[in-house]
DNA sequence: AGCACGCCGACT
DNA sequence: GTCGGCGTGCTC
């Protein structure tokens, strides 16, 4: 017989696999993508991937053996690895992250250590001590304990003494047990037993029921409920009839109802498939067959078509055609673009066939939508970020909408990749078609299209030629005048305002800041409340009465005296979204008004219900962070109000302009939608910034002429590529010590290549302090694989290095 | 990531 | 003295 190796992947950030030797018995059952269950040091057991099935037997160690095949079939297909692989080494991280972030939880196994009483009575307890003996007396009662049993049994932490010892004396046993916590939902479902299928016998259980009033009411429910529905479960037919439960059993008891318990979809219900056609405008139907010919001769098309342009049918026909070739398609979003809106919409075209993939899914959920995938139950996934790690089968499209989105970038925990780009590469691996499309590509996307990488298709109309949103700039200095109502708004704001609200139309404000006061300033020593974990000031919401951090969401109470200097005199400085609000609202204190924020979304659906009242015009102004500018789809909003642009524009960051344009150019698109003529207005300071003006004209191409010239210029991308490495400490002169160091080190590899150290915008997170080492390499002349190869093994040796204890080192592909 | 091992302070 | 604190190093 031969003797079987595998290489593992277990999910701990530790590098490379581990190879474990396969028992002969389950030789037949090996395969690639198969769950195993592993001892991993001397008390963990974890379930590993299988990456790799080989014969030769390591010659450092002895291999320890598998202990279980949790699979049947793969529950992970060879695709997936490869892309597990490319991730590994694109974005400097170690598999086991990979397989973290792409596996669902419920599919790793948790494991539990078991104390169980060894066999053999009549064991002397004598020689045990106090703390032995009550273990061994609390295994007399149950069968088995759990290490936190234990512990509260002995009323200590440190139990693993006494286990040892008693392990060591022969009076238990330890049984490492991997539990699968994926459990089918199950349903019970009650049919009549067949016997009073007759009309006659119908009658002559219901005449001897006459007396038991609930139980014959329980059978005419059952009965008219069966008229309707195939399918009857008992929870239904409770809540149907007048029978309470006890009534339910004697009629189970009695053979009258047989039970059946069944496997449910946890997942909605989907309807049926719909099949409508997607009839296409004659311009969307030019750009769909233009996207195909990108397709055959690139493999990648961008699609960059006006807000409200029709994008969305283009998808739909797209994904249409994928099916009818017996393929299956990936239609991605970022996360806060995935509501309800969209899914149902699909959900119209292809029933069942769709799956809904995002962060708002449980556990359960997220493994049931990666069954159906793997089975081809399921044929198009409508998914955030992390569907990419889906285990499709012949997958023939991929879509990535709003591909400009930062969100698309995972930035913690690691593995930190940019979804777009793993769609891409995801592409290549199942050789399918990809199709960027947005509104405002980045500059990236847009760049490597120019260049031929891909197919460019444009669509510059409105959906049923409605117009461009008409685009106006207010100075925020007339608001700062000392006859203006208030210093957030100008009277050009108000007044649109007042004359939408008049006509039954609704506004949509845009400031992209929550929280109610950013910074909290003492007039007379200058002194500003600041988180004690982070380098930032404390941000006052009025809705909690108190200072948060945004950062690492430590809390503070208001303070009303200086703790400096004593004086009361304290100034607000900068606004967010509640200030907004409060201003609002006693400037026009008969408009109703919502806030859409990560703060008033906090619970399950409220993000869904503000939509909807908005939507069913239960108020008629919503303020709102970026979440506002994202594929909404309001039919009664005339005016858009950006409350600053100012403070989009500042952002000291290279992507500031590109971002602000996107972003101005989103907000916008969210007037005048169908049969209203909309109305954005702007307020800035900076009036004449080159951004506006382009925001102003609606001319993409104008930004990005400018924008990649100084690209260019300053080393950026899509010229240059960026890795950034942050070295945390504790200590602030260790973190510094440590960057200087390994600066120093990479320098000797990459010269003036190497920017930093230099302390981030936010110098202190959670206690940390962080030095910034920027590496920006030509994408041109520097071949990137042998960059990391380098950077890699100088990360090895930074760790090796006493000098580092106590320091840790993240590092960003392509950061956001 | 855990968890054992090891070395140090503060208490039954 | 021991308990339990954290720092360090290893896991096929």
């Amino acid at each position: 017989m031969k003797t079987y190796f595998v290489d593992v992947i277990l999910p701990l950030a530790i590098a490379g696999t581990y190879t474990y030797r396969v028992p002969g018995e389950m030789n037949e059952v090996l395969a690639v993508g198969k769950r195993v269950v592993v001892q991993f040091g001397k008390t963990r057991v974890y379930s590993a991937v299988i990456s790799k099935i080989h014969q030769t037997p390591p010659d450092r160690y002895q291999a320890k053996y598998l202990l279980d095949i949790l699979d049947e079939h793969p529950v992970v297909t060879s695709e997936q690895l490869s892309l597990w692989d490319w991730i590994a080494s694109y974005y400097l991280c170690q598999l086991g992250e990979v397989m973290q972030a792409a596996l669902p939880s419920v599919l790793k196994l948790a494991s539990e250590t078991k104390i169980i009483a060894e066999e053999g009575e009549g064991k002397d307890r004598s020689q045990l001590d106090d703390r032995e003996f009550l273990v061994m007396e609390a295994l007399d009662l149950v069968p088995e304990l759990r290490v936190n049993d234990i512990i509260k049994i002995l009323g200590q932490k440190t139990i693993l003494p006494v286990l040892k010892t008693l392990l060591d004396k022969g009076f238990i046993r330890i049984s490492e047990e991997v539990v699968e916590r994926y459990k089918p939902k199950k349903k019970t479902f009650v049919i009549l037993n067949p016997i009073f299928d007759e009309p006659a016998a119908k009658k002559e259980l219901l005449d001897s029921l006459e007396r038991a009033y609930k139980q014959s009411d329980a059978v005419l429910s059952y009965l008219q409920m069966a008229r309707t529905q195939e399918k009857i479960s008992k929870a239904e037919l409770l809540e149907q009839s007048a029978c309470g439960s006890s009534a339910f059993a004697a009629l189970v008891k009695k053979e009258v109802f047989i039970l059946e318990e069944k496997v449910v979809s946890r997942l909605a219900s989907p309807t049926e498939t719909f099949l409508v056609d997607v009839t296409l405008s004659g311009i969307q139907q030019n750009a769909c067959d233009d996207i195909k010919v990108g397709f055959k001769k690139k493999g990648i098309s961008l699609l960059h078509g006006v807000t409200a342009s029709g994008k969305t049918e283009i998808y739909i026909k797209l994904i249409q055609e994928a099916l009818d070739r017996g393929e299956t398609a990936l239609y991605l979003l970022p996360e806060i673009a995935l509501t309800t809106q969209i899914v149902e919409r699909l959900r119209l075209h292809f029933g069942s066939a769709i799956g809904a993939y995002h962060s708002r899914l449980n556990e359960n959920e997220r493994a049931e939508i990666w069954k159906k995938v793997l089975h081809g139950e399921i044929k198009v996934v409508l998914g955030a970020r992390s569907s990419v790690f889906l285990p499709f089968r012949n997958l023939g499209l991929v879509v990535v909408d709003e591909e400009h989105e930062v969100s698309y970038k995972q930035f913690d925990p690691s593995p930190r990749y940019q979804a777009r780009d793993t769609a891409i590469y995801l592409g290549a691996l199942h050789r399918s078609n990809v199709l960027l499309g947005s509104a405002t590509p980045s500059l990236e996307s847009y760049y490597n299209a120019k260049a031929g990488k891909y197919a460019l298709i444009k669509l510059d109309q409105r959906y049923g030629n409605a117009n461009l949103p008409d685009i106006e700039i207010v100075n925020l200095k007339a608001a700062q005048a000392s006859s203006s109502v208030s210093p957030y708004f100008t009277s050009t704001l108000i007044k649109g305002i007042e004359q939408a609200l008049k006509k039954k139309e609704q506004v949509i404000l845009f400031q992209n800041r929550r929280g109610h006061t950013p910074m909290l300033l003492c007039a007379t020593c200058g002194y500003s409340p600041r988180c004690i974990h982070c380098d930032v000031s404390l941000t006052y919401h009025k809705s909690s009465g108190r200072l948060h951090c945004h950062y690492c969401g430590f809390k503070e109470s208001l303070i009303e005296v200086c703790p400096a200097c004593g004086s009361t005199h304290i100034e607000s400085k900068g606004f967010g979204t509640q200030r907004i609000e409060e201003e609002l609202s006693m400037l026009l204190p008969e408009a109703r008004i919502g806030r859409l924020d990560l703060d008033s979304t906090r619970t399950k659906n409220s993000f869904e219900k503000i939509l909807d009242d908005f939507d069913e015009q239960r108020f008629d102004v919503l303020i709102g962070t970026q979440m506002v500018t994202k594929g909404l789809d309001f039919g009664k909003v005339s005016l858009i109000g950006i409350v600053n642009a100012d403070s989009l524009i500042n952002y000291p960051d290279f992507r500031a302009f590109e971002r602000s344009f996107s972003m101005l150019a989103q907000v916008g698109g969210r007037a005048g939608r169908r049969d209203v003529q909309g109305k954005v207005i702007i307020q800035a300071y900076a009036t004449t910034h080159r951004i506006l003006e382009q925001v102003v004209s609606h001319d993409y191409e104008a930004m990005f002429q400018t924008e990649i010239v100084e690209r260019k210029k300053f080393l950026y991308p899509p010229f240059f590529r960026l890795i950034r490495i942050d070295v945390k400490h504790k200590d602030p002169h260790l973190a510094a010590d440590c960057a200087q160091r390994f600066a120093r080190e990479l320098r000797v590899h990459f010269g003036e290549q190497v920017l930093g150290p230099e302390p981030p915008l936010v110098g202190r997170i959670r206690n940390y302090y962080i030095q910034s080492i920027l590496l920006k390499f030509s994408r041109a002349s520097v071949s990137i694989t042998k960059v990391k190869e380098v950077l890699k093994q100088n990360i090895v040796r930074y760790h090796l290095d006493k000098l580092n204890k106590g320091s840790r080192l993240t590092v960003d592909v392509d950061p956001y």
